[in-house]
DNA sequence: CGACCATTTGATATGGATCAAGCGATGTGG
DNA sequence: CCACATCGCTTGATCCATATCAAATGGTCG
């Protein structure tokens, strides 16, 4: 009955003080993760932290793909967010983590102690600047996805692959790198809905599945009318 | 169909211009509204900024009882949160407000200039540390609202109870300062299905309804199971 | 090629929505 | 101060979107 699966295999690199570097008007783009992470790798489908486990790093995807998530105690799965390469998580106000995270391809991330940063933010305003930023982002994000699930199972799937398309296509093509397990556990639908729905978006020629995985956004109007 | 309500009445106080004062070592917790903040009083349903207006203002309830919304094209209502006193809100990422904001009782907060905040911030670690919690903590909130949001009915009535609980009750008595059709388009229900619930509850002396803004919590462990 | 897992498709069940009264508290005008 | 109108809440009856249960299909990897 659970969902999970995933073996929690959860390496760290040696290499991750305090670094010394970089802290004078660094006023460059969202670059604080670019100049000081660490290069890591992870095969798909493994942990790369747990929830309650302390919160210390902080990551950037360079390829592949993580989603984040929690469990009911009931084993229901709840995903907070999916990062593709760009994207930065593993933030938490807190001093644990409160949801798991889990690469869902192979995947490399930078990773960054979290207290060198919160330190460099204390003297650096522009670190500090950025690191709000993130949290705001997310804050939004957060919010987007609140919205997305009052609305009807149909308006869910396409705000879904609305927000795909605008984070991980090439024109029109989009490429999931999850399972409808995994989009359902977004939506909180059943993979059945996920699955019905998305049939139903191709018979109205909204959009076309190539595989199950490649979907081609043919209408994206239609599609933008139907996200409610 | 509109939910809506609220005479769009909105007076900004003359006198909000970058205060010039405090910034030295402010290492005071939570207190850069506090110390900055102009104060401000609404009656009750009267919006306090709308959806797309510039956020120049960041807010702290000091008394009273606010809600922060967003509609969907065809009338439906979300809303983003319950702010009590010493909550906060306003924050946004970008430069205009993606939610609106409207007393749900008679009002007071204090206001401040977000772009003197953030100037503060610039110079005052302590300041921009402070602007970070609190977002991270929203942050924090809406995850939990994301959690609640996959639950059945009755589990969310249960949060929506317990979260109430942990901020406006003393000794397990809470005065709701919402109307159920708030709480059902904070819990994505209708009023029906909550007031339904709530009275299902109060037939298992899980709760009882003094009057319908009046709950008690008569059995805090039998909530806290029914809340997955 | 065969086993396995993900996805789709089909049949049925159900939780919560919708439609429709009733009821009780609050406020207003006579 | 009371009668009445109003509004918010509750309760009841029915409907429907999505869940659940079940099976078929298809794609992948040894």
């Amino acid at each position: 009955m659970l969902t999970q699966n995933a073996a929690p295999i959860r390496p760290f690199p040696a290499s991750l003080t305090s670094s010394p570097m970089a802290r004078s008007g660094t006023s460059s783009e969202k670059k604080i993760i670019e100049l000081m992470g660490a290069p890591m790798n992870f095969k798909r489908d493994v942990e790369i932290y747990g929830e309650n486990e302390p919160a210390d790093y902080l990551y950037q995807v360079v390829s592949g793909a993580v989603l984040t998530y929690r469990v009911l105690c009931d084993g229901r799965r709840q995903i907070g967010a999916f990062y593709m390469p760009g994207d930065v998580f593993g933030l938490e106000s807190g001093q644990a983590h409160v949801f798991s995270a889990e690469t869902i391809s192979d995947t490399k991330v930078l990773v960054v102690k979290r207290k060198a940063l919160e330190t460099t933010a204390g003297r650096d305003s522009e670190v500090a600047r950025q690191l709000w930023e993130l949290t705001a982002r997310e804050l939004e994000r957060a919010q987007d996805h609140i919205l997305a699930l009052i609305k009807t199972a149909e308006e869910r799937v396409v705000s879904f692959l609305l927000e795909m398309a605008e984070r991980a296509s090439r024109e029109g093509q989009i490429e999931l790198p999850m399972s409808r397990r995994d989009i359902a556990d977004y939506l909180g639908l059943t993979i059945e809905t996920v699955s019905r729905t998305m049939t139903h978006l191709e018979s109205t020629a909204a959009i076309e599945l190539r595989t199950s995985r490649h979907v081609v956004l043919k209408n994206q109007a239609k599609l933008r009318r139907l996200n409610a």
